[in-house]
Formats: structure tokens, C-alpha cells, sequence
DNA sequence: ACTATTTCAGAATAAAAATCTATTTTTATT
DNA sequence: AATAAAAATAGATTTTTATTCTGAAATAGT
């Protein structure tokens, strides 16, 4: 799909804030709340926006203890990484895994709420994964700056 | 603030879909859409949620390209570090930037187009900025799992 | 230049949010 | 345990916003 400058100015807002009205949108992009909307419903039926979601702040609920994690595997067949990858999607620490180049296999971001948890976390859950070769934590000393923002 | 079970709810709910309408949810916890309404504005103004976005789907724009990026500084006196932070909250490409422990100061992600955006990046916005002693760059092969849900 | 398709505007309708009042429930205090 | 104060809830009402509908204008393809 072609998405024009209109479209960008309409992502730029709704990924701001996903509660601005049609009515403010249309007032900035000069069109009417009609073809705001049209243009919105269409870049959702095309899964250009994916999802509105409500964003949590971390510190207000207890959860502001970030840890990244790289992760080696023992072997890297298909089927070891995808029953990995499976058991990685229903652990809810886990906010973020990602499969990447380099000295490790996966990157881990895990959100709890103190050390306490964190250990918990790799002792209970994290390390009784099968094919885990080794981990590796590196804690979050500060968050300089996290979005969901894509800039188009 | 004290937070019950059913904030917790509300808060899965809205995490999950925040277009969800007030009635939906009062269905799901047996409150009323008042009840709701008032605990949804509760949780806002505590800033227990802190915003409500659009997510854009980065296949769908052209940002699919996935970078983990290690930096160094030369030194970590306060003045540099603050002066290094400010100038990344100026990057539209990095999404996150994580100040963390261990080998390296930053850890950042950054999102773009392709191997050829992610040079440009590099060699024209980052490596110019002052007081970086190294960067290391770790590419996603695949992204396992990506969530802005806090589990409460 | 003509037709088909898409995009848009304005009005009308439907739906949801926001407000208001009265009640109920909870909490604190004695 | 009894009472007062505060907070939370329900239901009705109002206001705002989203959605639908119709026709006009712009755009693209032949």
C-alpha cells in the first residue's frame, strides 16, 4: 500500500496519542473528520497500525527493574530454537526477545521488580529451559529513553 | 496508590486493547461503566498509564531492519554522560537507549530501513557524536517476541 | 476525453464518553 | 459494635465522538 504525507501526519499523532479525536486530527491536516476517519480505518484493515495498547509506567506498578539477558544455546537446529523460542513467548517477564547475531543467540529484555525477582526469575523459570548453554545478565542502570514511536 | 485486582484487569484489558469500550470491560469484571470510567480515570491521573498509542507494524513502513548497538565513552563524568543522552533523545532512528552495566555504557536499539540506512545512521549521526570510545553492532535476525504488556 | 475508482465533505445516526445524583460500600474513629 | 466520613458504585442524562450515508470532487486508467 501507498502511504502518502497525509497518512504519515495521521501516525505521527495517533502513535503520540491513540485518543486524539478525528476532529483534532482533521483540524491539523486540514481535511475533513469524514476522510480522517476513512484514511484511519484504512491503514488499520491494512495492519499498518497493528494495535492501540495503553502504555503501563513500570515504576508505578513495581516493575522497574530491567535486565538484559543474552542467552547461548547448545545447538542452533530448527527445532531447538523454535522450542525455545515457544517457551521464551509464555514467560511474562519477558517483554522482548530477540534472535541476533554475534557472540550470544537471543537477547532478552526482562522487566521485574527488584533482584530479588530477577533471581527468582532465572532460577525458577529462565534456566529450566532445555538447550541453554550459558546467560549473561546486564542490568539497567538507567533508561535514557524508550518509545514505541517510528519516526515516517 | 493502592492498586486491586481490579485495576489489575482493567489495566490487562486496556493494555491489550485500549480501544476496548468502558461498557466491554464492565461486562468482563461484573462493575458498572461508571465504576470503570472513574477507576480508568484514576489510573491516568495517578499516571499509573501513562499514554495510549497507535503501533505501527515496521514491515509495513519500511523499519524492519533491527539493531542492537554497544556504545563506550571515553569518560563518565556526569556532564559527558548527560551531554551523550540528550544528543540520543535527538535520534529519531533509537528507539530505546538503555544505560547499563558491564562491558560497555549504552546499550541502544535502533530502527531503520535497511543495512544501507543503518551505515548512514552510523557513520553520520552517531559516530559523531562527541566522547564515544566504540560502538558495537549486534543485528536482529529475527524478533521472537515484542511487547509493550507489564504482567501485574 | 471518458469512465471507473477512489477520496472527500457535510449531514444524519449510532455509540461511547462524560457528567450528575442518589445509594451503597468501605474505612476510620470512637 | 456504633457512628461518621470518605470512597466507590449504579442508573439516568447529557455531551461528545465515532460511524454511516449520500452525493460531489478528484484521480487514475484506458
Amino acid at each position: 500500500m501507498k502511504i502518502d504525507e497525509l497518512d504519515k501526519r495521521i501516525l505521527k499523532h495517533l502513535q503520540q496519542d491513540s485518543k486524539k479525536t478525528n476532529k483534532e486530527i482533521s483540524n491539523d491536516l486540514g481535511l475533513s473528520v469524514t476522510a480522517v476517519y476513512e484514511r484511519i480505518r484504512k491503514l488499520e484493515r491494512e495492519g499498518i497500525i497493528s494495535k492501540y495498547v495503553a502504555l503501563v509506567e513500570p515504576q508505578k506498578v513495581e516493575k522497574c527493574f530491567m535486565v538484559l539477558c543474552q542467552i547461548k544455546l547448545v545447538q542452533h537446529k530448527k527445532d531447538f530454537l523454535s522450542r525455545f523460542e515457544k517457551e521464551i513467548n509464555n514467560l511474562p517477564e519477558v517483554i522482548e526477545c530477540l534472535h541476533v547475531s554475534g557472540d550470544f543467540d537471543y537477547m532478552l529484555k526482562v522487566l521485574v521488580k527488584d533482584m530479588n525477582a530477577y533471581r527468582e526469575f532465572l532460577v525458577t523459570k529462565l534456566t529450566t529451559l532445555d538447550h541453554i548453554a550459558s546467560t549473561k545478565s546486564i542490568f539497567t542502570i538507567n533508561k535514557v529513553k524508550q518509545s514505541t514511536f517510528i519516526s515516517l
